[in-house]
DNA sequence: CTCCCCTGTATCAAAATGGATACCATGTTA
DNA sequence: TAACATGGTATCCATTTTGATACAGGGGAG
């Protein structure tokens, strides 16, 4: 995400958390730490590109820790820091909804809004 | 937000909201119908044509509701509805997570994960 | 007749974001 | 000596999203 001056709350958060492939890391490192490898090998679609950008986005907003070890070859290991947990209910609140979302558009055939 | 098959509840969700200006604009509808020029007044930085357009979405999906009244010159008010309340809470946690990331950025100096 | 009002649309361009592909470093192993 | 393993980077290109600018439409006021 750019790095301009956000002032909206909203827009800040959603800047740390809406990168494409952002919601599947996150999902794949609650609960346990993971190397980069097991990132690949968990979202085949995206390349290491990709992956390595947004892994370090996230770091950078410091929700993701990146854990290099000096060794050959190399290893690092991914994980959510302490703030990265904070996002966890955010992340579950917004799941329901989008859930919801889902349901809502299958059954209720064509979108109709019901307020 | 582009038309895909989202299976990811979570990306549903942010597909919907994180236009750039619809978070603005849900804010502007909370507790009141708004005409498009009340909106257009609000957002000067906003073209027509992206307003237009991001409130389309919001209604396609169904958070907001476009009456148009036949007159000459048109008339047309946007506002939330009912379904597009229940997104509330939602934007309320967003804001209050990126109320405490941008004072974490501010008074922490450099970023520094804490977990 | 002409301009104004209000909510758009059409067209084209710029910016942001994501991706395909190939290359790098370097100890270990065959 | 060459290939392998891991976690990258460098380049170049595609897609998506946002924006600047100009024009539409049709009744009422001047």
């Amino acid at each position: 995400m750019n790095e301009e001056k956000l002032f909206c709350p909203v827009e800040k958060a959603l800047a740390v958390i809406s990168g494409k492939w952002k919601p599947h890391i996150f999902r794949h490192l609650i609960g346990r730490t993971k190397r980069f490898g097991e990132l690949q090998r968990a979202l085949p679609q995206v390349t290491r590109k990709i992956l390595t950008q947004q892994l370090r986005e996230l770091a950078d907003d410091g929700v993701v820790i990146r854990n290099v070890y000096p060794q050959v070859p190399p290893k690092v290991e991914y994980s959510l820091s302490d703030y990265g947990k904070t996002l966890i209910p955010i992340m579950s609140s917004l799941s329901g909804w989008g859930q919801a979302h889902i349901e809502r558009d299958n059954h209720g055939g064509a979108k109709q809004p019901d307020g």
